[in-house]
DNA sequence: AGCACGCCGACT
DNA sequence: GTCGGCGTGCTC
């Protein structure tokens, strides 16, 4: 019933990228939502245009007098933006933030002159007339004609932009002398080519294996289509593939979720279900982690798709990207492949979006409006009666947990293709290396181990898994960690000396023995990959090592580069972080050693244990996935902690129920929601003035019996209480009602903008968060 | 982007 | 005087 709508107009051009306001009339005061196309009048001429509703008001921003009424609707095929524009009322409705920062995510960034395509002049006049009329343009002073027509002389074709730009003529100039009839404005669509990310390396250099399918002239040749060629499925795969089809056909699709452990391939699942959608006429969208997109795994899609692919990379400016949702947009794709903004492909009769290894963290948004990309899709899919389909072999809880309610399908598949056998893991206790006398970063098993990996010829892959990890504490000769007695999360050791919980904010003072054995080896563990590097070399002097890390990374295609020459066989041991151990298939490595099993456990949130076990499962899933059986060796000082054994043991089932009955015993996603909310200022007092301000307020709402159930942590420091003179405050609160938390967010939002006391601070939301701000 | 407005030199 | 090119600024 508002009397306004704020309205994005449909015209690419950045400076119009803003709301304006309009006055709803009468017989539109009660049909009217967020993202219906309206026509409205623009302008001084008031000559009508498409504008899209992104909210609703009672306010008037200006002069009322000023405010134009909506026309009326508008009905043309417009499905795909309403759709999107919908999608961003319900990210910011779910996950905080403005109205502008939600399109901003949601809808393809509009260039300045959208660059969908490469427009330029040619003259139609031959020289002698053209060089007649230059000088009569001369004569009469019509400057900017001359120059145009001079350059014009010159070149006889000119780009668009040299026009706008170097010559200062306006599209007004233009259009006079191509209403005279002495140019002409072409226009060719030039699509940039996507693949091109996935071949080029710096230096022109090419990992030899990417070589063969480049191309001298820029354009990659794209593999002719193979629909006849038929991949073979297996029957579980087969099967997998029916269900999941004949659920995508339902009234309400659920969402489907694959376990399917390391090497059962998933993949082909994706590729077989997209291609029956494809032959429906409808498209669809796969999520990829960022780091995960391959040149082989995107190959297999070129394979059976061919053109009707595109890829999203981070590494595309925006104009590239637009260039390939536009592509989208005109029906001239199928598939689209990316990270999560890929999830907004305007793709009009959408009908799978599948997420790849839908556990990995990547999925989760680190910036307002921090949306999760699975919650997103399956309201996406909601929105157009596509279905979504999860895929991973370690599951996050949350899904897991849906797939136990029967709120998801759940699909597994637990045999590796041709029946190759799962890794054999063991563990190995550093306290008894340490004992043993043996100080060294690899244990004696492992030596032994990757002796005969270089004897046998074969690859070692060595896993440090220590990002996200820092400034834990932990005793070297029992194992123990000192812990929140609240949290139960790591304690973080603060310049001060002091130990501090990060979601409560509890201290206690640094110690010098360890509690539980008495001895003195208690400290943060510091060993990074180049001082494993150091050690291997010490040790395997022949054999060829390569490390990749951030250092070894930071050159433009370093990480590819790296991992293209490993599986070329250039080395025999690589050692490095997470980054090795995503996508990539490496047939000839049969040993995976991980170093310090336990060091992902001591993450100051509550996901330690969840990771932990997926990295170490990942990590171990690299091991043997040619013909040959391959083997890993895990070194932990804490060798009975369940995340640790299960995953050697590979027992996904049991590690969930165990780390579900955590997570409801301490109240921590998915057994309650949780919503963090920051408050920053760049004055010290504030800050912590208006977070224990918001914290009683809620606390005064608890005590007077309003919020039953409702968890209140905090306020406390943020994990980096200071960046760049700015002042950050974290608080906590739990509730197992999703949209009581929601109803919380909007009240705290209001009552914030109401009190003049808060104008010097910002406050962030952020909806059960995977890393903390 | 498109359109109006206002300034200024050129043409009848 | 008036016509038309050219730059500027605005659009709810």
């Amino acid at each position: 019933m508002a009397e306004y709508a704020n309205i994005i107009i449909d015209i690419s051009l950045e400076k119009l990228d803003r709301p304006f306001q309009y006055r709803i009339p009468q017989k539109l005061r009660d049909s009217l939502t967020v993202g219906m196309p309206v026509q409205v009048p623009f302008g001084n001429g008031n000559r009508t245009i498409r504008g899209y509703v992104i909210g609703l008001t009672d306010e008037a921003e200006l002069d009322p007098e000023k405010i134009k009424d909506i026309c009326g609707l508008d009905s043309a095929g417009v499905a795909v933006e309403t759709q999107l524009i919908a999608l961003a009322a319900w990210i910011r409705e779910h996950y905080g933030g403005t109205m502008n920062q939600a399109l901003k995510t949601v809808l393809p960034i509009r260039q300045k002159t959208a660059q969908k395509q490469k427009r330029t002049l040619r003259l139609l006049l031959p020289a002698d007339i053209a060089k007649a009329e230059l000088a009569k343009c001369v004569r009469r002073r019509r400057t900017a004609q001359a120059r145009l027509l001079q350059s014009l002389i010159k070149h006889n074709v000119i780009p668009y932009e040299t026009a706008t730009g170097p010559l200062k003529a306006t599209a007004s100039v233009i259009r006079s002398l191509e209403e005279k009839g002495f140019l002409k404005v072409e226009s060719t669509k030039v699509w940039r080519d996507p693949i091109r990310y996935l071949t080029d390396t710096q230096s022109g250099e090419h990992p030899q294996k990417l070589t063969d399918t480049k191309h001298g002239e820029g354009q990659t040749p794209y593999p002719p289509r193979s629909g006849s060629r038929h991949i073979r499925l297996n029957s579980m795969q087969r099967q997998i593939v029916e269900e999941i089809g004949a659920e995508a056909e339902s009234e309400n699709p659920r969402p489907c979720l694959i376990r399917g452990v390391t090497g059962s391939g998933k993949t082909v699942v994706y590729i077989e279900l997209i291609a029956e959608a494809v032959r429906c006429g409808r498209q669809a969208i796969v999520l990829i982690p960022e780091i995960a997109l391959t040149y082989q795994t995107v190959m297999r899609f070129y394979e059976r798709f061919g053109s009707r692919v595109s890829i999203l990379n981070s590494r595309m400016s925006a104009g590239e990207r637009y260039d390939q949702f536009l592509r989208a947009r005109n029906g001239e794709l199928d598939v689209m492949i990316g990270p999560r903004s890929a999830l907004f492909t305007p793709f009009s009769n959408l009908g799978y979006i599948i997420i790849d290894e839908e556990h990995e963290n990547s999925y989760k948004s680190e910036t307002t409006p921090r949306y999760h990309a699975r919650e997103t899709a399956i309201r996406r899919a909601g929105m157009c009666g596509a279905a979504v389909v999860l895929g991973s072999a370690t599951p996050s809880l949350e899904s897991y947990y849906q797939a136990r309610q029967g709120t998801y399908r759940l699909f597994e598949m637990t045999e590796r293709v041709e029946k190759r056998p799962m890794p054999k893991s063991e563990i190995i206790d550093l306290r008894e290396e340490l004992k043993q006398g043996n100080r060294s970063i690899l244990s004696l098993r492992l030596q032994e181990r990757m002796e005969e990996s270089l004897a046998a010829g074969r690859q070692t892959m060595l896993f440090l898994n220590r990002r996200g990890v820092s400034g834990f504490v932990s005793c070297r000769s029992c194992g123990h960690v000192f812990k929140c007695p609240h949290c139960d999360v790591s304690l973080n050791q603060h310049n001060n000396g002091q130990l501090v919980c990060h979601y409560c904010g509890y201290r206690q003072p640094m110690v010098k023995t360890c509690p539980e054995c008495g001895s003195e080896y208690v400290g943060g563990f510091k060993a990074g990959t180049q001082k494993i590097e150091q050690v291997v070399k010490e040790r395997f002097p022949m054999a060829r090592v390569l490390r990749m890390d951030f250092d070894t990374t930071r050159s433009k295609d370093g990480y590819e580069k790296i991992l293209s020459s490993f599986a070329g066989g250039e080395a025999d041991i690589l050692i490095g972080t997470q980054m090795i151990v995503k996508g990539h298939d490496f047939p000839n490595v049969t040993l995976v050693g991980i170093l310090a099993a336990d060091l992902s456990l001591n993450s100051s949130d509550f996901h330690g244990p969840e990771r932990t076990f997926q990295l170490l499962t990942q990590a171990a899933g690299r091991a043997g996935r040619g013909e040959l059986p391959g083997h890993v060796v895990i070194q932990t000082y804490r060798p009975k902690e369940y995340s640790i054994r299960l995953a050697a043991e590979a027992d996904y089932v049991a590690f969930y129920e165990q780390e579900l009955a955590y997570r409801q015993m301490m109240g921590y996603p998915p057994a309650q929601h949780m919503l963090q909310m920051l408050v920053a200022s760049p004055d010290q007092m504030m800050a912590e003035l208006s977070a224990d301000l918001l914290g009683q307020k809620v606390k005064n709402a608890l005590e007077g019996g309003k919020l039953p159930k409702l968890c209140l942590l905090g306020p406390t420091d943020a994990a980096v209480a200071k960046v760049k003179d700015i002042y950050k405050k974290v608080l906590y609160f739990k509730h197992e009602d999703y949209s009581v938390l929601i109803r919380l967010k909007d009240a705290l939002e209001l009552f914030i903008q109401k009190h003049r006391e808060f104008e010097n601070i910002t406050v962030q939301f952020d909806f059960d968060p995977m890393n903390g701000f």
